[in-house]
DNA sequence: TTGACGCATGTCGATATCGGAATATAAACT
DNA sequence: AGTTTATATTCCGATATCGACATGCGTCAA
């Protein structure tokens, strides 16, 4: 067996710097390959073949207009990834460090009513 | 040329499952190689090589003592991550998007001009 | 010292990438 | 119809993976 596809998941897709990167370059607003083509300075068939990826994945949506298509970042497609990574978050945060020893003290204060904060839907 | 080496970076690192796992499986307190054999299933071969990658982009740790070693992690070496999927935040956080919205209301209110609420996707 | 233990490293085959170049598809223009 | 324009797909060689298995290397114990 070897590594997994790059198209597996979302952790995969985003593994590679230049799909970073045309993610980047997409922005907030739609825009075409053509488009970047020009911003990212890689060939034609390379932004095709990455955004390719990146639609396999979740993380961009396409409207066709004629012979062009335009593409726009699909963000929420990346949350797996951010809540992976925010339960580490308090490694380098001393705010949420903070936070963790405040909430210590008034647990071991009154050791009632123990809640945990739920998702925002 | 081929893909990236998982090496490479820490993005490249995490895009494995196991390593993932293993990383949330070493947790907060320092364990020891078989520990993590134990926990993940995984053959010990494959857990110290996946241990090797994720300590040559810094995500762990190591301490010899004796012919054990104890790995622990090291978070901030995830902070890119972090850092890049931050800006993506917005997209599906409500919260971060009503403050968006604040702020830009905030802007409008000095130079006068009515604003009409934008459309949402 | 011999042997068991804990962990790292090497070899192997299978596979899925990457970039580049060429080609295919499909719509618009003349 | 034929040609240009915009994008997707295919073929290629090179390479770095992954898991399984075997081996190497330091350390503790009898």
């Amino acid at each position: 067996m070897a590594r997994a596809a790059t198209t597996a998941d979302v952790f995969n897709a985003i593994s590679e710097v230049a799909r970073r990167d045309l993610l980047d370059a997409i922005g907030l607003e739609e825009c075409t390959v053509g488009d970047l083509v020009q911003r990212s300075g890689l060939s034609q068939p390379q932004v095709s073949k990455h955004l390719g990826v990146l639609r396999t994945v979740g993380l961009v949506r396409v409207r066709s207009e004629g012979r062009r298509r335009w593409y726009r970042v699909h963000g929420p497609a990346l949350k797996p990834v951010h809540d992976w990574v925010r339960a580490y978050e308090r490694t380098w945060n001393a705010r949420l460090d903070r936070l963790d020893n405040l909430l210590a003290e008034l647990q071991s204060a009154s050791p009632q009513s123990d809640r945990t904060e739920e998702d925002s839907p």
